[in-house]
DNA sequence: TTTTATACGTATAATTTTTATACATACACT
DNA sequence: AGTGTATGTATAAAAATTATACGTATAAAA
């Protein structure tokens, strides 16, 4: 039995299983019971299947921890994001008052992104009184959406521009809110997003002002053992990278190799 | 019937149309059925159970569109992170080969993650040689490491240092990973984490260098109408929020309020 | 030592959820 | 007018889940 056999509900609880045994190296029923309100039996169920998906170093339970422990070298079947790890780690605590997040709450206006996501998928032009956050100038407009862009904090959008006559990142925010925007039919087809299909590759080295222990230190957290770490990003966000990686602080960790050519 | 009378499985189908209908502002059988697999009839008794739900403004079938479309004033039963409203948003561009999300793939040692975890649910302290990016020094040193913390990015965790006497914010990657750390008993009662109890309220508001329009962008991206935002963070986590919105940076947009009392 | 509590495992019937299927309606498109 | 695709509803079958019972092992308390 393989893993996408099985139905959505109770493959979230095998992954969320696996998590357990990944983060916490140990898993009882009783998570399962918290987490999804199941019942004994289908808790029992669900490790019943897991273990069947496990061929080796399969957990096996601990009579005095009542609970089944991860092998050593326990092989998670699927990867996880960090904020999946936090959710997993995090429930030590999870009768206090604050969640340990200090997170920039963004917003996003729900009316403002109907509208983008119409004008995406509907394939429309649309008139925006957009502000520049250089000159401080609201200008109206026309631009043609494509597709919505994360850079792990806030949505922007990425659209055509017909005052540039170019793709550009943009900023919802920064749009003045209207209730009925302008919307058009696109009548030339749009050109390519060259800056989107093109992939740059980029490779990265702890900063030379470094250490050995503390370029270790920067290798472990970003997960590469080698001498460079490669990193590939779409050209259209390579702005976005180099801010989210604080690659332009002073105190970066992290530095650019400057040569373009390198063997893998 | 509420929501929480559901079944986990069908709460979260719920909660998906709701954004559906929320963010894209239209919802189908078919975005159910492509989400969580499961077949036509049970989509459309989802969309019964979620118009059941729904009192006032609720989404109508619109027969030109062949879609449910979301009331202009449409009130979502739940809140959503951005990542789950990308989510929803993202999926136009669905068959393509790279997702547009140029995160900073940190990594965590899963090993160390058991060990820590172990070490907090269990109560012990532990030695690690822990690397300061400040000296690069590495040094052995107890910590009892109290809970697990993320900052949105990366994974971090608190611990009382017996080297400083006091508790501190530690990171993984700064460890140096051995295959079976040193573990102890508490023996003494750890002392109370002030900093972790203490709620600091920070006023901030758009730098003073926009223009009122750049201040109006600030305030749709943060989500505030009055003059100043509110944000309340732990104490322990001041330093984590400073550099996750930007606050320390030149062009920053918003800047801290220099008085201490403010009537909200 | 005995008792109690709490984990685990397994098994069965009852219940609920979900699927498969059929058939009807409405609208857009050719 | 016919075709395709979305909706709606209904029913029986299949699958998932619950409720329940009973058994084992271990730790902690009486």
């Amino acid at each position: 039995m393989a893993l996408d056999d099985l139905k959505h509900a109770q493959r979230q609880r095998l992954l969320f299983l696996d998590r357990c045994f990944t983060w916490r190296g140990l898993a009882r029923r009783r998570d399962l019971i918290d987490r999804f309100k199941i019942s004994i039996a289908q808790a029992a169920n669900d490790f019943r299947a897991y273990l069947s998906l496990i061929a080796e170093n399969a957990p096996v339970y601990d009579t005095q921890l009542k609970a089944y422990i991860a092998a050593r070298d326990h092989q998670p079947i699927a990867a996880s994001s960090m904020l999946d790890i936090f959710a997993v780690l995090d429930t030590v605590s999870e009768n206090e008052i604050s969640a340990a997040l200090p997170r920039a709450k963004r917003s996003l206006d729900p009316h403002l992104a109907t509208v983008l996501y119409g004008a995406i998928s509907k394939q429309r032009k649309i008139r925006i009184a957009y502000t520049s956050m250089s000159s401080g100038e609201t200008d109206p407009q026309w631009v043609a959406p494509t597709r919505f862009i994360f850079d792990g904090e806030n949505i922007h959008f990425r659209a055509y521009s017909y005052k540039r006559n170019e793709y550009r990142n943009f900023h919802p925010a920064r749009i003045e809110p209207e209730d009925d925007f302008q919307m058009d039919e696109i009548v030339e087809p749009l050109p390519q997003d060259s800056d989107w299909d093109t992939l740059r590759v980029i490779w990265l080295k702890p900063s030379k002002h470094l250490s050995p222990a503390q370029a270790a230190v920067v290798r472990r957290e970003y997960g590469f053992t080698d001498e460079y770490l490669k990193v590939e990003v779409r050209q259209a966000l390579e702005f976005y990278l180099d801010r989210r990686w604080g690659l332009t602080e002073p105190q970066a960790r992290l530095e650019r190799v400057p040569i373009e050519h390198h063997s893998s």
